[in-house]
DNA sequence: CTGTTAGCGCTTTCAC
DNA sequence: GTGAAAGCGCTAACAG
């Protein structure tokens, strides 16, 4: 058995005390060669007599010897990590993303460093500085920061890819679902359907992403789909609280601004006893757990290959570090996914009781 | 506006070429201090002369200064990183432990690393080992590793903690939900309720917290409960699947691996003209998505303070790295969560064919 | 209080 | 093919 250094008796040290990692120069005394070979058997970085090669491998198995990554990463250049920066961890729509993220960085030999910014924009800016100050490249997931912070953090010169915001006029790779698109899907199949009325359960403010959802529905408009936004948030908790005042609103049915809020809206409909989608119908939006969750596989939406964009993001943000960027942004596109609470509105669309027969009472 | 050194015309270089980084000697030079007086200020190391500490602060934000964090590890002798591995990050169950490990871990200055073996057992040590090398300490959160494996990581004298597994003899700090317990106040329910024989879908062979599920309906066969062991897996669609073959098992109720399977199974058995929870109890585990996913606000389940978890490992993790171990295993206790689809089993049990009248018909 | 001087552990010219 | 030596950017004694 290999005696770990410092530790003479066999007892496990485990006191706060460091004890003495083993270096390159203990493997090169070892095997009785320079450091420099050692590291070239190490790195594959030079012809090294086979002999010489078998030294230092024996060498570093006995002393258990592993390259002290910041030392590499001093001497090299680079870190070997890419960092990435979420909103919100609990999301399930993030690690879908991150799983592809973190197999696209480990192909390329790179780890992965992960943030959450709590959904709070002013902490990015800082978090995202933080990611740069030890990680080759940044991936800024549906950051929330304003537009200047963001110009800010581009001009640093250092790699970055924005996921899920497209910022016009900003000369940084960016990618994102197309929303716009995804969400005209949405308001192409209720209109369709017959509806005429609905309610948006409308995201954090901050979000880039929510504004493109309203985007659809300005010029969903056109196609006479008038659409009543309702402030609501982000989490299933956040739609089951604002699910309550739809009915009232004359609308036959509810957009969520994520599957996570439409969920909550049904929980919330259904509980005051209306039936979905007979009285009402409800799309989401993401398409969450594609195949895990069977619950959302009743949830009509507008779904999105997560593992796609995650896999584009991070192999964008490779090709930038290594080649040099492709400015131009990518849209990822979405697929409306009909299922089990979308049909048409009742025949009797719920008005107020003082209306005459046939006569739009929005107000 | 602070011009970047190397580029001397103002468009931004986007090329691959790494534009020479601000050091702390160009700081130095441009407030006409020495570098550890920099160093100083910025560490707030020792005291400084205020004239000098603006002058420090003012070239800093000048030239826009970020220290580099691969130089500061090697010199400080820490990565400022803790590193955490978790075998499959799109079970909810992580990210919410993930997010109070990383809130616990920003709080004492450190960075999380994060880690997914994809539930490949084999792929761990490696995994393990990779985040030893740049990290100050790790968390393992479920390995699924052998014994043996995990022997070997613990001996290499690196500040690690055990999540969700606990292993006899093993003198590694370890924190894990009481599964033992959760599932006995499980099974208490359902004989209280009457059942006398449930389903288990099981979990992952090489699951620890597996073993234990399995090792509480042991004991509870001294209660005569008869627990028929399913292999299933950890997904939803696993516990989909193998709902199937439950009806036919002569059980009244299954208890399920964790919440994603019972969500499974409920679907599963929904389909199949199965009333839940009038024909069949379905209890999980995990209680996921607290407050979150209204979905399973109807389900029973075993609930655990996920948050807890993550907050004890992390701080566990904290100690270890700074004043040393302490090696007793922490059990956070589970509860019990009674909801919608446990009840008493129907007054006709399903029995064989071959049963009097009020026979079962299921195949 | 501040500057000088050594390294931290590794990679990488540059000679041999 | 191999070793010697310089240096990545920062911190931390050590003198003043």
């Amino acid at each position: 058995m290999p005696e770990s250094p410092g530790s003479t008796s066999g007892s496990p040290a485990r006191k706060g005390a460091r004890q003495r990692r083993v270096t390159i120069t203990d493997v090169g005394a070892a095997a009785g060669v320079s450091t420099s070979t050692v590291s070239r058997v190490l790195n594959g970085t030079a012809r090294v007599d086979p002999e010489l090669v078998r030294r230092v491998q024996s060498a570093v198995a006995e002393l258990g010897y592993r390259p002290n990554a910041a030392a590499q990463g001093l001497a090299r250049g680079e870190a070997g990590a890419i960092g990435v920066l979420v909103p919100d961890l609990s999301n399930p729509y993030f690690p879908d993303v991150l799983k592809s993220i973190s197999a696209v960085a480990r192909s390329h030999g790179r780890r992965v460093m992960v943030m959450e910014s709590d959904e709070d924009p002013a902490s990015e800016p800082e978090l995202a500085e933080d990611l740069m100050r030890c990680c080759d490249g940044v991936l800024l997931c549906s950051p929330r920061m304003d537009r200047t912070a963001l110009l800010d953090l581009t001009l640093r010169g250092h790699p970055l890819v924005l996921v899920n915001r497209i910022v016009p006029g900003l000369s940084t790779p960016s990618i994102s679902a197309d929303f716009y698109g995804g969400m005209t899907l949405v308001c192409g199949h209720l209109t369709q359907l017959g509806h005429r009325r609905v309610a948006y359960l409308s995201g954090p403010e901050s979000s880039w992403a929510n504004a493109e959802r309203l985007r659809a529905f300005d010029a969903a408009a056109a196609f006479g789909l008038d659409v009543d936004v309702v402030p609501c948030g982000h989490t299933a908790r956040q739609g089951y609280e604002a699910a309550g005042t739809v009915p009232d609103r004359g609308a036959t049915a509810v957009v969520a601004y994520n599957d996570l809020v439409a969920l909550g809206a049904v929980a919330a409909l259904e509980e005051s006893g209306v039936r979905i989608p007979d009285d009402m119908s409800v799309i989401g939006c993401d398409d969450i757990s594609l195949d895990d969750l069977p619950a959302s596989r009743r949830l009509t939406t507008a779904s999105l290959a997560r593992h796609e964009l995650g896999r584009q993001a991070a192999q964008r943000l490779e090709t930038l570090m290594t080649v040099g960027g492709d400015t131009e942004p990518l849209y990822i596109p979405m697929e409306l996914r009909v299922r089990h609470t979308s049909a048409p509105p009742a025949l009797r669309p719920s008005r107020p009781a003082t209306a005459p027969p046939g006569l739009s009472t929005a107000d």
